[in-house]
This record gives C-alpha cells, structure tokens and sequence, in this order.
RNA sequence: GCCAAGGUGAUGGAAUUGGUAGACAUACAGGACUUAAAAUCCUGAGAGGGCCUAAAAACCCUCAUGUGGGUUCGAGUCCCACCCUUGGUACCA
C-alpha cells in the first residue's frame, strides 16, 4: 500500500488524459465503521478501476463522503458531541479503512459534502435553480416525523412511517421549499428510453413517475359559480358517474354553504389526524355527505349527490374524483356501503362486478354501441372537458428543519420575499452557536450569529432562512465536482466536463433507483437547460449490486445478532482473501442477495496460497502455458461485472499450471498480472518476486488474441441427441464432417444402417444427424 | 392487486446469437501423508438402469434446469398457461 501511495497507482490527470473512462461509485456516508456492504461497493468497484488501468484505460476512480446528515446530529443531541467533528473523525477512519481494503481510488479529487468549499457549490446551484423558477416556495401539507422533528420526503416515509426509526408520520402544514423535478417529468420518462440500463432499474422509475393520460372533467354546483375539476383516466364512463368525491383536504370543502357544516367538519378533522397509513389500513370506504349540495353530470346533466371521502386523495390528480360505481372498485365499495345507485354503461366481462375493463357502451346516450376505448376521447370534448396527462411523480421537497445540513442560501426582505444570497457572499456558512435539540423550530432559528449576519449584509428587518437543504440535493452534482474538486471559481469545469461526462459507468445500490438516482438525472437536466454542464443524462452504464446476507442468509442487522465484521475476516484472511470471496460469491452486474459463507472466506485464502506456491515454484525454463484464452475471459466478464467467472476462471487456469511441476516465469508472471486487480497486495508481492519491473499494477493486461485451434470438438447428434463426437477442422465443410461422423462406432449403431434424411451441421461446434 | 426480476445438484453459482446442462467453488465420502490431528495432495459424485464382471474402470441407455403444453433437427435459453420466491409499488381515480 505504501508503494502504491508513493507511486499515485489511483491518481489521474484529467487534462492530458487519452482514454478517458470515468468509473462512479456511490460515495458514502461517513457512518464511521466499514461493514461488509461497503467492501462489497468498494473492493468489487475497485477491482474493475484496476483492470481497466492496465488495459490502457486513463481510468478517474473518485471518492468522497456524502457528509451531512441525520446521523451526525443525532450524535450531537444524545452525545453533545459537534457534529462537524464527529463527522470529520469519522471520515479519517474511514478513509484509514478503505484504503486498507487495498483500493486504488483517486484521492486528490476527494469531495466532502458538508465542507463549505462544496456546499459554497450546491448554494450557488440552488440559486441557479431559484432565478430559472425551478426552486419555489409552496404552502403544503407536509409529512411531519414526530421524533426527529422535522419534514419528511415522501420518499422517506415507508408504510406511512418514517424510514429512520418507524415512527408514524403526522401531517402539517409548512411553507416550504420545493425543487420543480414535475416540469421534468416528461423527459425523465424520455430519458430512459435511451439508456441502456436494465429494465428492472428502467421500469421502477417508469412507476415512480407514473404517467397516466386521461382528462380533466368539469362537474356545476347549482346555485354557485363554483365547479368540481376531476381527473379521470376513464371519460368514457362518464354517463355511469352518479356521485362526485372531494378529498378531506379540498379547498371546496371549507367553503361550500352545506347544511350539515357541524358534521362535515368532524369528519375532516378526525380524517385529518390520522396518518396516511392509517388510512389506507382502513379500507373501509368512510365519508360524508354535503347536504344540499349537488353537482352537475356533464353527460347527463343529471344533478347528483356529493360527498367528502377519505379514499380520495387530494395529493393525486385534482383531489377530486367522479365516482363510477359500475366501473370502478372503490367507487362500487362506497356505493354499497352509501347505498348509491350503481349505473352500467360499458358491458364487457363475465362474473365481474364492478368490471373495470374496456368494452361496448351502453346507455351513453348517442355513444351507446362505440367501443370505449375509441370514444373516449371524443367524449371528453362533448362533455366540455379537456385532454391531459397526470403525473403521480411529486415535486421535490427539499427544506429540512434539521441543523447539519447545506444551509439554504435565502434571505427574506423585510416584507418576506425571499432573495437568492449573491454569489460573493457564498458560502453561506451554517451557523455554529445552535441549539440542536429537536423543539419543533429549525435549529438555525436559535443562531444570534445567523440574524446578525444577515442584519449586517442586507439590512435592517431582512430575515435568515433557517431550513437545510435535503442531502439528496448535495449528491445530487458531486460528480461533476470530482472533475474539479478545488476549485474556488467554478462548480466544475466546462471542458473536462465535455471530456469526461457523462459518467461511463455508475455502480451503487437498489435502493437509491427512485430517489438519487431520478434525483440526479433531474439535476443534470435542468443544469444542462441553464447551459451550466453539457449533457443532459449523468450516467451512461448503470449497474445495481447485491446484498450481503448474514450465515443465516438473513438480512445482516444488529437486531438478529448476525452481522459480520469485515476486520476480523481480514485479521484472520487478509484483504486479498475477503476481496476475491465477495468477487467470487455471485455476479456483480445483478441486485440479488447472497448469504456469506465462513467456508468460503477460508477457501479463498487457500486459492491464494496455491497461487503462491505456483509463483514460487516458477522456473526459467519451466513450462509455458496458455493464458491468452483467460486473458480474454477475465476482461470480457469484467466488462459485464462478473468477477465470478472471472475468477472461476482464474482457478482453471491455476489446476491447469498446477499439472506442470514448475511453469515459466513467463506464464507465471502473465497469471500474476490478471490476479492483480483481484488479490492486489499478494499480486504485487508475488510480481517483485518473479523479478518485476515496477509495480504489477503499472503492467499491462496480457495478450489475449487466441490462435484460431486446428482441430475442435465437434460433437455428433443423432436427432438431436449427443452420441458421440469428433476432432474437425472448424473449417471443414459438411460433407467432410458428415463421412468421419457415420465412420464413428457409436454412430454408426444409433444409424443402425439408416440413412440420415437431414444433417444440421455448424462447424466448430456440432453436427445432427436426423433420421 | 399491479409492475419487475427470478426458480438449475446438499449449497453459492456456471452455461456467446437456441447447439456437450451442472464450469468454478463449498459441503460430503473415500484414500495418501501423519503416532494422531490440522494443513496439503489424490480420487469420487445429478437420479436411475444396462453391459461386462470376482470386483472395478471404461462404455452404453433412460430420465433430469418450478409444473403442464407448444415451436424447432435441437430448448435451461423462444412462445402460451399455471405455481412459487424475491424486490418495487399501491385507496394514483
């Protein structure tokens, strides 16, 4: 390690680099500890770095730390510790720790999220995207975590709870701060056609955005001006709508002069203390009616009852649905339960009820008989309604009323309008003299310092914001950091953007695919819009790695006593031992689950042993053999994120060189340079000791054209079923082969004297002889 | 429910565009070395059967990639239906 520090095995010099391959993996939160998952995202990332470097790649291999967080001010709170330290003395040990894996990341470009010569950066973004109207303030009902005290993302809360400690979500409402990801939407969707991502990855990012076509459709209240607006994807069964549904929320609902006012309000009130979970637990369709009120059917101009439900959610389309018993299955469950009519006017389905599917309209007044799929949207213009697209994607929340994290850089004027922080005065510092504990206000709201500063900058009653930005924001660009990481003039630069981005490659893990992952593709493109980077999509490639299980091939957590500390695998096995294990323990280039095997561990380190010993046994004249077919495998699977194979092939190789008592130090040496990205200290151990120039690292891959066999197996099918086989020419032509497969024994008895009517034949490979 | 990815020995897994299923390992069994063990090395092995045998090797056959069909000279791979597992997602109108 000390030689490849001294010799910059990982550094790369952006400028005069020939052959870029911009190599990602996500960087990490400086939690302290290396467990098992970081080895797994780091060794295996690393293997790829290194094999690339000596294919002649110019390989950038960055790493940094997404630094601001929770974590560092929950150990703040309970500890009384600064967070700034606490987080910084866990970077130390964890840079320690990941060099000690033996990785070769490129560490002058390290960035650290929460040091302000980064977050000077994510400040001057946010006011990029504030000037082009992509940043905006928004009152909303916000999802509120009790216990942290402070507003959630919707992707944060999982089951109506918060995703940190489980602690049910309260609703609020807040003036926040919201990142306009919906205006992308449309070429979020587009993107993705383009990529050449796995579909897994592309579909859950498809659902997430949710795009559904359908119609806004318009329903009177007589006696008002007002209007119901609802979204529908099925228009045509507008004549079957005999009910109209606000959401508790809606803004009608406080308004509307109902005679029932004392029992409408109840119903909103004790709706509104319940958590969307609980909610949704309760599929028992409750809701009240708005007593004289009624709403207007566009369609047949019938007026009919309207009621305020739960079931409808005022965050989805207008807040506002028509409810179409007959063709809908929680409209038909609110009507039974309500004792609504229930109207059918499409008929299709047997045994359905409701039946939701397409089919022939009936009483649908002139469209009775047209296929619903084809009259439907012709008969949003006859019912006066207008054609649109609904997104279930939500615009991004990004205020946070948390201490350590990217201070949003506004200021308030004295009449409240918020202001953008002029560049020259960014950094905007995060305040130091807070008070962390959680009292339902921003910990910056209790900063002196913070309303002094901004007294003293822009005046008399001008006010801080006290909210931090979402640390989803801050890893949302540090990959164009990484292209220039010190630079006190600019985010990045254009011209190694243009050379180095996109990011060839991006590994991390599943769980980021709807949020940093949408997240940064959102960024890029509206960054590319405001002319700030050059392309529009970050990652090129993008792979998803596994998870490691515990033994017991459960889920590694503290709860069931099975995690596994990486340190004393690589106390009692080296590093080299636990890297080729997880290489070894299934594909790379696939999310799937794969328990640790203690076994396994021990029987890497007894490969490398043998590896050794071939090494040391290595002789001048001892025999050559060929490693120019492995040579090709190793790279081809490394490519394709198959370190299995990679190394499975590796230890074919090594039985074969184990046939010979001594092998060349040639063919030794050839070996020792396709080990080294995998076993890289023994690698380069086993390289000085077979008398190698520099280090094994700095070598190039070895020659991997393979001549052309003379002679292969062809194996001989008699319909279709192997009986036997022979050595041919790859070149021979099917006559050939025909007369030396009838000539074999075994054939000749499976012809039993018959004829073949018809010979399958591909040379090199097989010939069918059917009879 | 919907969407996606999967289902291959005891286990992890392998198998270019359809072309020798089970690579490479682990575990297991037997053997060598050892007083013994560990380590190391060698050998075996999908299931069942046949032939030849004192016994074995070699050889041969049948079946076998979740289930049932289909396409094809040939299917783990393609198509249809179903079952199961994992992940994502959900009163999304």
């Amino acid at each position: 390690q000390e030689k490849w520090a001294s010799l910059k095995i990982g550094e790369i010099d952006l400028e005069t680099a020939t052959d870029p391959y911009y190599l990602l993996v996500e960087f990490p939160y400086p939690s302290g500890d290396l467990h098992i998952g970081h080895w797994y995202a780091f060794a295996l990332t690393d293997m790829y770095a290194r094999m690339l470097r000596q294919r002649g790649k110019d390989v950038l291999f960055p790493i940094g730390f997404d630094a601001f967080g929770l974590p560092a001010e929950n150990a703040a709170i309970k500890h009384g510790v600064d967070p700034k330290e606490w987080t910084m003395a866990n970077i130390e040990r964890m840079r320690r720790q990941l060099m000690s894996m033996g990785s070769s990341f490129d560490w002058s470009k390290e960035v650290i999220a929460c040091d302000p010569s980064y977050y000077q950066w994510t400040q001057w973004l946010f006011t990029k995207l504030f000037e082009h109207g992509l940043a905006v303030r928004k009152t909303a009902p916000v999802k509120w975590c009790p216990k942290d005290q402070t507003v959630l993302a919707n992707e944060q809360i999982i089951d109506g709870k918060c995703e940190r400690d489980g602690t049910p979500v309260e609703e609020r409402i807040l003036t926040q701060w919201f990142l306009k990801i919906t205006d992308y939407a449309e070429r979020l969707l587009e993107g993705l056609n383009t990529l050449p991502w796995r579909e897994e990855i592309k579909e859950a990012q498809r659902a997430w955005i949710g795009k559904s076509e359908g119609a806004f459709l318009y329903f009177a209240i007589p006696g008002t001006e007002a209007k119901i607006k609802v979204f529908t994807t099925r228009p045509d069964t507008v004549f079957g709508a005999t009910y109209v549904v606000l959401a508790p929320e809606h803004a009608l609902v406080g308004v509307l002069d109902v005679e029932n006012r004392a029992e409408v309000d109840a119903y909103v009130t004790a709706t509104g203390r319940k958590t969307e979970r609980e909610r949704s637990e309760n599929k028992e369709k409750t809701g009240v009616r708005l007593k004289g009120v009624t709403a207007t059917n566009p369609a047949t101009n019938e007026e009919i009852p309207v009621f305020v439900a739960d079931y409808v959610l005022n965050t989805y389309g207008t807040g506002a649905v028509m409810a179409v018993p007959a063709h809908d299955e929680r409209d038909f469950e609110f009507a039974k339960r309500h004792k609504l009519p229930v109207r059918i006017v499409v008929e299709g389905g047997v045994g359905h009820d409701p039946y939701t599917g397409p089919g022939t309209l009936i009483e649908s007044g002139t469209w009775s008989g047209r296929q619903s799929e084809d009259a439907k949207w012709e008969m949003i213009e006859h019912v006066g309604g207008e054609r649109t697209t609904n997104y279930r994607l939500r615009d991004w929340l990004v205020s946070r009323q948390r201490y350590w994290g990217c201070p949003i850089p506004i200021v308030y004027d004295p009449e409240g309008r918020p202001h953008p922080i002029p560049a020259e005065h960014l950094p905007w510092l995060l305040p130091t003299d807070v008070d962390f504990k959680p009292s339902g206000e921003a910990p910056l709201a209790s900063s002196k310092e913070l309303k002094e500063r901004v007294t003293r900058i822009f005046g008399e009653g001008w006010t801080p914001e006290y909210d931090t930005l979402d640390t989803f924001v801050d890893s949302s660009w540090y990959f164009t950091r990484y292209l220039d990481p010190k630079d006190a003039n600019q985010f990045s630069d254009q011209t190694l953007m243009k050379k180095w981005l996109p990011v060839n490659r991006y590994s991390g893990g599943s769980e980021h695919t709807t949020m940093h992952l949408l997240y940064a593709r959102f960024f890029m493109k509206a960054l590319y819009d405001l002319a700030l980077v050059p392309v529009e999509e970050p990652f090129e490639e993008r792979f998803n790695r596994g998870l490691i299980m515990g033994t017991d091939g459960q889920k590694m957590s503290k709860s069931k006593g099975n995690v596994l500390n990486p340190d004393e695998f690589v106390a009692k096995f080296g590093a080299d031992a636990v890297r080729v294990y997880l290489a070894f323990i299934g594909p790379y280039n696939e999310p799937g689950s794969y328990p640790w095997n203690l076994d396994g561990v021990a029987s890497m380190r007894k490969f490398l042993e043998r590896v050794a010993r071939m090494a040391e046994n290595a002789t001048a004249d001892g025999s050559d053999v060929a490693t120019a077919q492995t040579a090709a495998k190793v790279a081809e699977d490394g490519d394709r994120f198959k370190f299995n194979t990679g190394v499975a092939a590796l230890m074919t190789l090594l039985n074969s060189f184990e046939e010979h008592e001594h092998v060349s130090i040639r063919s030794a040496r050839a070996f020792i340079t396709m080990l080294a990205p995998f076993a890289p200290h023994l690698a380069e151990h086993l390289w000085e000791k077979l008398g190698g120039e520099g280090s094994v690292h700095r070598t190039s891959w070895p020659e991997s054209t393979v001549e052309q066999a003379e002679l292969v197996e062809v194996v001989v099918q008699v319909n279709g079923k192997r009986r036997g086989s022979l050595m041919l020419s790859p070149a021979a032509a099917e006559s050939e082969a025909l007369l030396a497969a009838k000539s074999i024994a075994s054939i000749a008895s499976a012809l039993d004297g018959t004829e073949p009517r018809r010979t399958v034949y591909v040379p090199g490979r097989i010939i069918n002889l059917v009879i």
